[in-house]
DNA sequence: AGCAAAATGTAACTTTTGTTACATAAAAAA
DNA sequence: TTTTTTATGTAACAAAAGTTACATTTTGCT
């Protein structure tokens, strides 16, 4: 069957039967409300690269993240892009914009193939305001947001970039796991991608894991990244608390 | 009368009568929830210089600036301090780590004179959860301050010191207002503070006043800073949205 | 498979910004 | 007031990190 540009695939899951809301804000939400949003959400397919949602734009709705891994980066006069968050499944997206009243301050790509699900803003918001736990979900989940945000803001204010490095790399171990052996990060970051975690340029991302690998931090095949030294990996990003 | 270390000085304030309170987040409490904020709050007087509280402890409740500007500062182990956010009569403060349940991750200094309300924990979440509107504001101002952190984290990695000056100027403007001649910023700063919170050297900050002093862009009276030439300082800070 | 385009890697060079050092001015203390 | 300390200002210098340029590898496409 022929499928056009403007017809979106989709993937519908029922929100009961989501592995993904066991890790979610929605994991102790009643089932009434759950019945509600499951009635109103859209799924939607995108494959890696895609769009989710763009600076500058009205949110419409809340995201839900079913499956698949997800940043949000926010573009910058000079051409780079600042990668401020990375998401996963039963993550939500969107949030930011959405309680603030504001524009989107940043743009949402998939980095593989996802299934996230639409939640219209007016269900999202009844639902809110029917269950006050819910709330409280969302502000833990705001302010810690507000404080990993401040917290890497004074990284790149004072720490040099190598520390920066580092910390980024553990970072993605933290955010997304590794593959069996425990060592491998699961997330494949182009080094561009990388380097806008880092808030640098591409060439000094190349040159500082060339390093880490010269000094067995690290081990590299092609896009995979291993981290074969993890204590020096931590002094080497200077972290103290 | 003999006044120890330990005793704090106070200054108690109705709730009701506050002045701030119109500008804050309580400003549409219902009377009821507002008396009971009032029964259970502490007011205390911080000179300019103290600490309201700091990095690494558990929040006992939420402040509320009646009086006075208030920095907030994470320290990093170069020595350097970042500051994070700034804030004055009005608005709430340690709400942070409070709603986050972490440990405060930054440090709340008196940049003047400043009178500050305690309300216990205990009170807080009672009256959040008895007023869902008020939910939606502290949602609103959390994702608010996560916009502002995510843009400056953006700045911070990629636009040059000079930018951020600039645009630290225009912020301190914004945020403390002007003196009647609607162009000497009201807020006094070392140029030790400016350099934290443009996230850079002091002695650049000096240097970088001095240019836009030479540029005709400022001007300098002591610790005053006057700006002359708006346009031309939103051109340096090269701000495009 | 073969080609074009994009991503990665490396090195030389340049710019920016931090550091060091010291002079001067302002503020606090004696 | 005088002295001491702290903050501010300026310049020379050094280090860090960005830019440019180009080679090599990988990926995607026909």
């Amino acid at each position: 069957m022929y499928k056009s540009n403007y017809m979106k695939a989709t993937k519908n899951i029922e929100c009961e039967n989501c592995e993904a809301r066991y890790k979610s804000i929605f994991c102790d939400l009643k089932s009434e409300h759950l019945a509600v949003i499951n009635e109103h959400k859209g799924c939607n397919i995108y494959k890696k690269g895609q769009t989710i949602f763009s600076e500058g734009f009205f949110p419409q709705g809340l995201f839900c993240i079913n499956a698949g891994k997800i940043k949000i980066s926010q573009a910058s006069n000079n051409g780079r892009e600042q990668i401020v968050r990375l998401t996963k499944e039963g993550d939500i997206l969107g949030y930011r914009a959405l309680l603030s009243g504001e524009k989107y301050s940043a743009s949402a790509i998939a980095l593989e193939d996802c299934n996230v699900c639409l939640i219209p803003k007016e269900i999202f918001f009844k639902v809110i305001e029917s269950e006050s736990s819910l709330s409280m979900q969302i502000m833990k989940l705001l302010s810690h947001d507000l404080g990993k945000a401040e917290h890497k803001m004074t990284d790149l204010a004072q720490k040099p970039v190598r520390e920066r490095m580092a910390e980024a790399l553990l970072f993605l171990k933290e955010t997304y796991g590794t593959e069996s052996d425990g060592k491998t990060l699961s997330i494949t970051l182009s080094r561009e991608e990388i380097a806008n975690v880092v808030g640098t340029a591409t060439e000094t991302a190349i040159r500082l894991l060339s390093e880490f690998k010269a000094d067995a931090i690290i081990e590299l095949q092609a896009k995979k990244i291993k981290i074969i030294n993890s204590e020096k990996l931590i002094k080497t990003a200077n972290i103290h608390d």
